[in-house]
DNA sequence: GGATTACTTAGCTGCATGGCTAAGTTTGAT
DNA sequence: ATCAAACTTAGCCATGCAGCTAAGTAATCC
């Protein structure tokens, strides 16, 4: 369905830097070209932009050159595989405290009610 | 609070390999031994091991020491800094296209009532 | 048309990461 | 006491990543 569908790999390697994370905060509030972007970043402007084609690559964002800017704007769609993933690790793990919290429910029940046999 | 919390640097980095992703899906059923982690992936043990490190540097899994084997467990709550990360974005970026939504809305509306004077 | 803006390309550097082998060390089994 | 299992340490290597400067190109502005 999705024209691409960059792994988690990708993804997660996109979000691990900090100013990667900023861009991706700023563009969720709503386009910006690479300059607008880049200032407040004490950074050269070729290594800002490298950030910016990892996080195209990742499918996080999408850009589009008008006139001599290019202008990019989130793609939040392409978070949820991220999403995703770790609701099921949390999920599974939720999982397994909750039935060891049965079990000591169970132990301590049989415990009251004293053994039967 | 909690005794020290990584960085969502940290965290994305731990999450943004296969191999570290592997292991923590297995750890979400519960406890296991290094080397009964390490079976079926085809790596050098030391190579291995070092995965388990990052995990445990980004607090994401904690490991003990049981006679000669090292027993590695989750730690779910570890991941909550990176969920709370990714639903603020996409809260945000969410609430730009309603928002979008509702100026469209209103364009139409406007258009429906005709002009006022 | 010439200057200025906004990238873009090219090429370089230092350091971190992910992998390996070889050689310990500690603990458990016999 | 010896042997095997389960790590652990040490040291090496190739690649990738984040940063830089310098120089180029394309669109606007004056």
């Amino acid at each position: 369905m999705a024209k691409f569908d960059p792994s988690l790999d990708t993804l997660f390697t996109a979000l691990a830097e900090p100013t990667r994370r900023d861009i991706l905060a700023r563009l969720a509030r709503g386009p910006a070209s690479v300059t607008e972007l880049h200032a407040g970043h004490a950074m050269a402007l070729p290594s800002f932009l490298d950030h910016v084609r990892k996080l195209e690559a990742a499918g996080l964002i999408a850009t589009r050159k008008e006139g001599r800017r290019r202008i990019c704007e989130m793609k939040g769609e392409a978070l949820t595989p991220a999403v995703h993933w770790l609701e099921e690790q949390r999920g599974l793990w939720q999982g397994r405290l909750d039935r060891f919290d049965d079990y000591v429910l169970n132990l301590m029940k049989e415990r009251d009610n004293g053994p039967r046999s």
